[in-house]
DNA sequence: TTGTAAGCGTTATCAT
DNA sequence: ATGATAACGCTTACAA
């Protein structure tokens, strides 16, 4: 086996080749950089003779910029998570940023923001909801950018792109009073997020304009699990509910799962089941879920710009913006009375 | 607005207000480096002091390691490729590596790897099926170990540590067989991946053991889209089959979602439906799917085992590991029969 | 337009 | 055990 462990070519070693100095070589990797057509092809023909490309960590310690952006992300068992990471990565790749990628766990979640900050990312985004707030603070101090994709409770000082949750339960509300349901239950995420917060003060809201109450209430936590047992708990109700708003896709799929395997309940007619997120498994069920969608490609869009833009400019200020969501209605809600 | 932009402490400015030299602050931040209880503590309280933290970028081109690994990943939607990611970055991160993402686009993809290599990545791991195969090895050419969690058509020269297939798909016939079915199909995935190819011939293996062919087959290129054309053609066959093994979870929901809601079917008494993959939505139905799942955490554990091996040691050797899957019986099958 | 030389913030070598 | 000093590979005034 011949050990070829040849070492990198470096530009001192293109220079060389080409017979130009390091900096021709260096302009020539450079956007925008003075140099004559001539010096330019000499190099790039010895860069690519030595299979040369620049040390990024060695141009980033230069220039005290990195051109990688840390994404703070978790809960990927999550489509919804999972499709926001696959989303964002692409559009700050395509902005020419690198990712680095951080899972926080909850064990050692103190040591990680900094070994995150070591590698002096540009600037820090977040998916996570139940983030504590003096990690992403932490960042803030550095003078980086930080953008939250998700309102964490207590963290308005920080910038923020979320979808508007108050909103969507507002929606979820309404559409099952309009299409007739009277004793509507609510499964909530965990309460210490401001999704749950949000989602069920526009659902109350909603239900109050039509004089009506939550009718009943458990918590499934945000998971499956959760939820199977918060929909038995519902479902043992006299009276049954006749709709239930699930504060995610999980919760309601488990809801669906639930009220038809266990309680031999027809969906939408017994039971009308409208879920949060808008997630591909909701439309992978059978019936299909009705579901509150987030306009992610909106979120995403938004988030880059900013972050890049306060990047470019080093703006300190804080922003937040607010995304409208849309309701998408399946088969497990009735339609609405035509009017 | 006051604007106090410091620029982070320096291992310098530490050294300073610490009454030393600049090695003795490296030192410190170093495991196992000789230092004096005495300075120890000197150094450390002044970094508390100036909010001193290390900059990896620097140390990386003084070290020539970065302790960063690339990851590129792909079709997130997909619940095991997010699962699988979240559980690598947990892994690594936890081994004290960072993590830099890739998510290949197909339109540039030969712009990523160069960028991703130009970070100066200790290692790549892949967890994309259909992945060209001459970015791997780009990889491999810098001498960086490489490691993919799929096996990719024609590219067995790389390290990989990937889940039995051909066992999956076998267990997946053997199944449907043992439940006295005699008209099973399949919904293949995209032609192009080995995971595909591996399947089919499990699974067609198994049949032939029990003197069956393949009763039809229609591709779902591992989409539910896909899949939901690939489900309409197969059930109108007449007879119609009465078992379809489909080579992914999401394809498997498609068929369940299209037997039941258009065509009326039972599950498991008119048609029995196997997916692949164990993910998360297979639980989340009603009824629940069987499926086949590769041992993520094995997997898991192998690759990263695999990858740190390699960059301490430097070895350069090809492995191919092989973990074995198991089947998961859930609701769309028949159980088997006592024995 | 091109080259020279001084950083960027660490670590490693080698004396002391 | 500690401290100078030279890398690490690149960018960027500044001068030519």
């Amino acid at each position: 086996m011949t050990k070829k462990q040849q070492t990198a070519a470096r530009s001192a070693d293109v220079a060389r080749l080409a017979g130009v100095s390091r900096s021709a070589v260096s302009r020539t990797f450079t956007e925008g950089a003075y140099v004559s057509d001539e010096t330019r092809r000499k190099v790039l023909e010895a860069a690519r003779m030595l299979n040369y490309s620049p040390n990024a960590i060695a141009r980033s310690l230069s220039k005290r910029a990195t051109g990688l952006v840390g994404i703070i992300a978790a809960d990927l068992y999550n489509p919804v998570h999972a499709q926001m990471l696959e989303a964002m990565s692409r559009s700050l790749q395509a902005r020419g940023f690198g990712i680095v990628l951080l899972v926080p766990d909850t064990s050692n979640f103190d040591e990680f923001i900094p070994r995150l900050l070591s590698y002096q990312v540009d600037a820090v985004i977040t998916t996570v909801a139940t983030l504590d707030t003096h990690l992403p603070l932490a960042a803030v101090q550095t003078g980086r950018p930080v953008v939250m994709m998700q309102q964490i409770l207590g963290a308005n000082v920080l910038n923020s792109v979320s979808s508007d949750d108050y909103g969507g339960g507002h929606a979820a509300g309404t559409l099952l009073c309009e299409t007739g349901h009277r004793r509507i239950a609510y499964i909530s995420g965990r309460s210490d997020t401001a999704n749950n917060r949000d989602r069920e003060r526009g659902l109350r809201d909603a239900l109050a304009a039509h004089g009506l109450a939550v009718y009943a209430q458990a918590n499934g936590l945000f998971t499956h699990e959760g939820a199977m047992t918060a929909t038995r708990q519902l479902l043992s109700l006299s009276p049954r509910p006749d709709a239930i708003f699930c504060a995610n896709d999980l919760m309601a799929l488990a809801a669906l799962q639930v009220s038809r395997g266990e309680f031999g309940m027809a969906v939408p007619d017994d039971l009308a089941i409208v879920g949060y997120d808008n997630s591909a498994p909701s439309m992978w069920s059978w019936p299909a879920l009705t579901s509150v969608g987030p306009d992610m490609a909106e979120m995403v869009s938004l988030t880059v710009d900013m972050v890049v833009r306060k990047i470019a400019t080093g703006d300190a200020t804080v922003e937040h913006q607010v995304v409208p969501v849309r309701m998408v209605e399946r088969q497990t809600t009735r339609e609405r009375p035509t009017a």
